[in-house]
DNA sequence: CTGAAAGCGCTTACAG
DNA sequence: CTGAAAGCGCTTACAG
């Protein structure tokens, strides 16, 4: 494995196997094209080598990087799901033999000096904003990428992913209907994005084709358990008051969940709560908290394939899985197990 | 910036500055052997094209690749710390120039091959378990790496960077003794790694030389809060049952905490319980969990400087800090506010 | 099917 | 101080 004299190289397998180096690459790029004996020769060769080709050089001469480009941002707050992300497409790129490229400068600066030094061959785009500039810029550069998130401005180029979050809260509010809910409550963030707006109407269009009430709404400030809290004591404030409701996230939703409690509501018995993400936080919560999954795996894997068949501006939304617990006892049907 | 005719090389750049590439090469690379007026001249034309060197290229002709490896394990349950570590890593990495290059595999052979191919010039390791054979491995082959955590098993090759575990917990000791505790007992996890190992050692020195008892012990078997309620049911299952924990971890920490409550037990009252990694968790517990924050900054600073260093087989502990709250309402000193 | 040639875009000694 | 030469280790047409 380790010869002195440094790594192997192509000439040496050359060498060791009698033929030229051309005909090494072409068994490791072209296997097709060489004898069958000669082929089982120079593989031979490679194994007792150990040989395996320079990237460097055989990236320069290919003109590919063999690297993904992937901007993991400063938090302020951690993100087990987005970690959980990167993780599986990380995995996924590898089966190709590639490799994911981390850096975390967010402005657009730093992507183009990536694509000027030649890189990286693509970006996955994470943690989109509304009318995020990336996309546009990567567009017209022909530099390939996904994103993994909507930018919400119409025309987004590029391929995408993204929970279908309007889908997941409609049925949600049919599932806390089932149970018995009437005044189902929404808890969003303030500085409303398009993710917030996508939830919200779901829940919006639930309520009304249950004929329900769709008033009962609260923005909180930040994303925090205290944000939460507050959230629900404008909601608690009122002649009726809710008995469910959706939070955007699970901090939010624990903040829910513990201004509910304080004021002596009996979580999933009083009021229903549910959140998003199904965080760690969910199943340490008292009782759990009922939360959407997303669906993490099927998003690595459809980000990757978007990647690979260069289609286009296609977009993919995706279902969120609910997952039941005590703060609120969904009954689910086959038709939520996908 | 994007100009037609595909990137720009070093060549249109010489063209353009009217001199040869090599010049180009030298301003870009030992400026100070080239004249100030060629040097402006050839910056001038560098900055007018957008020119930036071709990565793949430079990294044949250095021998060098530019990029740090760095495993990112699959978890069974996510780890904030580790996340915000690789964070900043790759921030601290990136002012450099060089990159990381992230893969999964966690077997010598995924190794192996990234250092066959000259994909990365070292490795940071982490996830390190006792014993760990990546450190000899890489050592052997000259290939350079740097160790977050510690193999525990006498001579490890190799710069590392470690938490003073022991260290912490015995200051954890000192002042749960200020607070009036007696009876302190220490919940680590079954299957005992030298990092437990540590910090158990850190609570023994620490009780011992406060004359107070060290039989107070409860393994977990996993880490899970239920892990961390079953352990503390063993150590309130006793005569005298301890008014203070000190657990290994955070979700062991919330376990402890949930189970002293469910027994009619006040936290931070009638028994105090610490943590470890000052996780999300240890400040949505209600009234907080006293947890033992790492100087991840710091890890990842250390960490580059020995990886830039070469400083042979150098260990760094640094400590911990201790973050006061309810479940422990330890009075801090300005010794530990460092 | 196989190999001699050219080239990928840089850098590093080394003459001038 | 500057440039012609050689080389980094591959691959890709293209003759033979």
């Amino acid at each position: 494995m380790a010869r002195p004299g440094g790594p192997v190289t192509i000439r040496q397998v050359a060498l060791n196997a009698g033929v030229s180096r051309q005909t090494v690459s072409n068994v490791l790029n072209a296997p097709h094209r060489v004898d069958p004996v000669t082929r089982q020769r120079v593989r031979s060769a490679i194994e007792d080598l150990g040989y395996r080709p320079n990237r460097n050089a055989r990236n320069l001469a290919t003109r590919r990087a063999g690297l993904i480009g992937y901007c993991l941002p400063a938090r302020d707050t951690p993100n087990p799901f987005m970690d959980r992300f990167l993780h599986l497409l990380t995995a996924e790129i590898e089966r190709s033999g590639r490799h994911v490229l981390l850096f975390t400068g967010t402005g657009i600066e730093v992507y183009a000096d990536l694509v000027a030094q030649r890189a990286v061959d693509a970006f996955v785009l994470v943690d989109t904003v509304d009318h995020d500039c990336r996309h546009r810029w990567l567009a017209d550069r022909d530099v390939p990428f996904v994103s993994f998130g909507r930018t919400w401005d119409g025309r987004q180029p590029g391929p995408w992913v993204d929970l279908d979050g309007a889908g997941v809260c409609y049925r949600l509010v049919t599932l806390l209907c089932d149970l018995g809910r009437s005044r189902i409550a929404f808890v969003g963030r303030a500085g409303v994005t398009g993710q917030n707006l996508d939830r919200m109407r779901g829940w919006k269009a639930g309520c009304t084709a249950l004929d329900l009430p769709s008033d009962r709404l609260a923005l909180a400030v930040a994303d925090t358990v205290e944000a939460g809290g507050a959230a629900m004591r404008v909601l608690l404030d009122t002649e009726v008051p809710p008995d469910a409701v959706i939070a955007v996230t699970d901090p939010l939703a624990v903040g829910v969940l513990r201004e509910a409690r304080r004021q002596g509501l009996r979580p999933g018995t009083d009021v229903a709560v549910t959140g998003f993400d199904d965080s760690p936080l969910a199943s340490v919560v008292d009782g759990g908290l009922t939360s959407v999954r997303q669906p993490v795996e099927r998003f690595a894997r459809t980000v990757v394939d978007l990647l690979d068949s260069a289609n286009g501006d296609r977009g993919v939304v995706l279902p969120g899985e609910i997952i039941s617990r005590g703060s609120a006892p969904i009954r689910l049907t086959e038709q939520d197990v996908n």
